[in-house]
DNA sequence: GACCGCTGTGGGAGCGCTCCCATTTGCGAT
DNA sequence: ATCGCAAATGGGAGCGCTCCCACAGCGGTC
């Protein structure tokens, strides 16, 4: 087979080449293509059995070509997560996401984002415009990605906002309130001397978790006491060493909320090698609800935030966004709410 | 601001905004920004201080209507899985393809196909060729997927075979070795009555698990008893379901091999829920050695497969094959291995 | 000094689509 | 039958790039 007659063969039908089946021009082609309601039903009715006989697919590239619009969104992540299977926030935000999207004709891009160059890479094809919108998951409070998308006046929502002033479309829960909740729910079982295992406060939800805390414990006329306060970052590995450092400090300490399931696991680690049993010595509550709550043991008391209606809530925004550029900015904040199991 | 005007502050500088800046021709940019060889270094340097002068960014759109290459490809998901944070093997292959890509200029597409209209929508995609290659993950026996892709010449690789006689590329996992190894090990802790909760046997690596089983205890000359064996789908729920099954019909079983390690952590309410212990009158192996396999009690002795690793392997293979299209295939099969924990 | 190869270079053609304007068509009103 | 208006239609222009061909310039060779 000649590389000519390869291309014949390989060769996709053009709009051209429906509109001559059909008998008609390629204006009304592209018009029946994209649904605008100025054509005849005949006309229709031709152009839609030209495509199904040809086996028509439009050519993005020359779509994008002409209306600069890729009916892509890219998913950023811009975390030094080691693996993603670790984080079950980030997997619950994508399913969510993946979920709303399937419904349109926008396609997921899943960027993560471990490095500096990677970092630039993602500068580089956002500045290129190559995605209709972005959705921007764990934004840390110095990000320089949010005033990025400001700059190139890209469609985007945040999930979770950098403070309560935040100017971007967001999705964020209820952290304060989340953690109100978890320590009122110590309190009443009878807990005096409650520590923490705080996220990292550079993210507001971390910071508003800790501020939770505080607040219950206010409420509660129980002074704040710094040693009973250890700082990590969601991970096992923090829960792990917060916990030892807290029970190194307090030792009378009779409850812990931590600041993520994740944390709340690597403390249960901590405090079976110290040899306290939860929740009769000690009682554990997590953050996130998410699938690690069910299977540590004792099974955590977690808060539950929605991750993955975030996510879906999420795309829903930027799909808004991506339609009405400029106008639409919507902010949200969902509820949380306590899901008691077996360690507190 | 007028319209015009605010095209005009938007206008993204084009090629030939960048040559007669650099007062050359569209080529010579054109070869600069696509590291050809032949230009001359004083020509390079114009159009490279004019590309940075003018923030100088290719348009994809138009340089895929000429190439028709997208530099991106899709890593599908077909299962109807629910949440992609309880299948810790998703997120790992995510990771690792992801890590794979972004030492390249090829972008990552994340496609989940939970229903028939998610999947007619992928096929549209696919036939329009909108990404340069796909990645697809745990593929049935009768899926239609892998048939469409030969069919569109599409580079494609495939994270688990189909069967022996797989024909496209594939990274695979010596499943049967790995089972293999596991009741091995139940053997030599002088395990007799050994059940299993198989996974999907329309999956090769499920089938294979299944094999492995068999292998290791006709090597020991134990009967096989089909009452023994219990049928999932790699979920937990599955696990529960089959461990209950199991115990019911051979209430004296000493051990139980798990297609997975979610079915295992189903395995192990199940026997809590009998009041077995494990694993003293129970011993229990998982298969991946994922997350869970750490977190829950006792922790799970497991085969681990380098999951992580197999993404990233599919990711270069399916570089590699969209580099040279029909020429490259390859197929490979990663060795397992057993990690022994708390309960076996 | 005429000639031959190179290596570099410029720019026309064309990728497949949408946008938009000029034109045709259909139909009710007069 | 004639006119007018809206609805429907055809197709030119142009999006920004790569491909490729024709040609310029520059030694080196005889």
């Amino acid at each position: 087979m000649s590389r000519a007659e390869q291309q014949q063969s390989a060769a996709r039908p053009t709009l051209e080449a429906v509109a001559a089946r059909a008998g008609v021009g390629r204006g009304t082609v592209s018009r029946v293509v994209n649904g605008s309601p100025k054509v005849s039903a005949k006309a229709r009715a031709a152009v839609e059995q030209a495509i199904a006989e040809l086996g028509y697919v439009p050519n993005q590239a020359a779509r994008s070509l002409v209306t600069s619009r890729t009916d892509a969104v890219a998913l950023v992540i811009p975390e030094s997560v080691a693996k993603l299977s670790s984080e079950p926030y980030f997997s619950d935000i994508i399913t969510g996401v993946s979920a709303e999207l399937a419904g349109t004709e926008l396609q997921l891009l899943l960027v993560l984002v471990r490095d500096e160059h990677e970092r630039e890479r993602l500068t580089r094809y956002l500045t290129a415009r190559r995605v209709d919108g972005v959705l921007l998951v764990s934004v840390h409070q110095d990000d320089p990605l949010p005033e990025l998308l400001e700059r190139l006046e890209l469609p985007a929502v945040l999930g979770g906002r950098r403070s309560a002033q935040e100017t971007l479309s967001y999705v964020h829960a209820d952290n304060a309130g989340g953690a109100r909740a978890a320590v009122r729910h110590l309190l009443s079982r009878g807990r005096t001397a409650i520590g923490t295992v705080a996220g990292p406060l550079d993210m507001e939800g971390a910071a508003e978790r800790l501020a939770g805390y505080r607040q219950a414990l206010a409420e509660a006329r129980l002074p704040y006491d710094e040693g009973l306060v250890a700082h990590g970052d969601f991970t096992e590995h923090a829960g792990r060493e917060g916990m030892r450092e807290l029970l190194a400090r307090r030792p009378g300490l009779d409850a812990v909320f931590c600041a993520s399931d994740l944390t709340a696991a690597g403390a249960l680690q901590a405090l079976r090698e110290a040899g306290r049993r939860v929740p009769q010595d000690v009682a554990v509550v997590g953050f996130d609800d998410s699938v690690v709550a069910r299977h540590t043991e004792p099974p955590l008391t977690s808060v539950r935030q929605p991750t993955e209606e975030m996510g879906r809530l999420m795309a829903q925004l930027l799909i808004k966004e991506v339609a009405e550029p400029g106008r639409f900015r919507r902010q949200v904040v969902l509820p949380t709410e306590l899901v008691v199991r077996e360690s507190a």
